[in-house]
DNA sequence: GATTGATTTGAACGATCGTTCAGTTATTAT
DNA sequence: ATAATAACTGAACGATCGTTCAAATCAATC
């Protein structure tokens, strides 16, 4: 029978899985072998085939959770039909998000060639997902007349990668607070979609 | 005597370069071989490393490079005292200069972690001076009294890696020319920094 | 055509890679 | 206690890794 108290699976199973995030985020998923996953953790490396089929499946767990982490996440919030509030909202939704997320963003965006096919395929549909959320404020903000952008996609795009951007340098022990932030690069994206008034 | 004409150093070097450029790309650094690189290049692995002193060189080179050619390049334009001026010359710089050097790009921000701490910082600290180049025109701008946004090195940030951004899905031989994506983004700059005239 | 030196080969070095699996250990259910 | 099974070990598989180097090859000079 299975063994409920005391199993190991429940505390190696996620401590593989965060110690292969942890090292996949600071040496790349292919400079990362299975014996130094498996050293961290403190087992052996066929140990990890318990909870893993492969190596790649290690990886595209990790991303796939991450994707739908965000994407549930973001439906979880009760966003506003002005456009303004929207954007605020989304701008202050990405940067919580990915800011207490580093690794995961940083390995979402490196590691993406390291996905066969198939696992390539999925993930890119996800983030199209979540690229249309922030598409679709900026499409209805056009419409209603308080965006003054010509091509929503590209503004899309930019936007997001400009909130991306910030893990490689914000530091949540610096001197600029995360509000600080926050309210900076609301007020960016308010101007940059040509909206004047104060934030 | 050296051999003048007729020499295969002065194919093979610049072939390793390209075809290693190329590799880490796709594959990323840590994932191809020096054996890959060789038989790519029609050559022994061997011969590679009359050419590097090692694998990290090979990396190095083609980073120092990439950042030594950007700032080169960028000194040898004539900017405008202008704010608006000089701030739409950097933005239609940034994205000719990256977009067609994608490979490029890609491996400058992808494996700057495969650089050994002293080559990591020589690179930084180029990136550094690329980086105070933008910061210097935002913070003119806002000392003329034209641009309106707070902090001009996050601002400088956002900017950066908006543009940078535009690799990751602009194909030159798609429906978007370059010269209206640079219009989009001149427009797009210009709003995000409080400047409403337009383009 | 012989000499010289740049260029490349091809084999070898020890190390490490992802993955498999028979066997051992640990924990639970009976 | 005993049986059952989950969890893990430790060794092994063939393959590949970065790097070195004596020997072979090639083109330019004399």
């Amino acid at each position: 029978m299975a063994r409920k108290t005391g199993s190991h699976s429940e505390i190696t199973g996620p401590k593989i899985k965060q110690t292969a995030l942890e090292l996949f985020a600071r040496y790349g998923f292919a400079a990362v072998s299975m014996r130094k996953i498996a050293s961290e953790v403190g087992v052996q490396a066929g140990a990890i085939y318990n909870y893993t089929p492969d190596k790649q499946g290690l990886l595209f767990d990790l991303l796939y959770g991450h994707m739908e982490d965000l994407l549930t996440s973001w439906h979880l919030q009760n966003v506003s039909q002005d456009p303004i509030a929207a954007l605020d909202h989304f701008v202050g939704f990405h940067l919580d998000f990915h800011i207490c997320r580093p690794d995961l963003v940083f390995i979402s965006y490196m590691e993406l060639r390291n996905l066969n096919p198939n696992n390539f395929m999925i993930i890119e549909d996800l983030r199209g997902n979540y690229e249309n959320i922030i598409c679709e404020i900026i499409t209805k903000g056009i419409s209603d007349g308080i965006f003054k952008v010509k091509d929503p996609k590209i503004t899309s795009f930019a936007i997001i990668a400009m909130l991306t951007g910030v893990v490689d340098w914000f530091r949540s022990d610096g001197v600029l607070t995360e509000y600080d932030l926050k309210q900076h690069y609301s007020i960016l994206t308010r101007q940059m979609l040509g909206v004047n008034g104060p934030a």
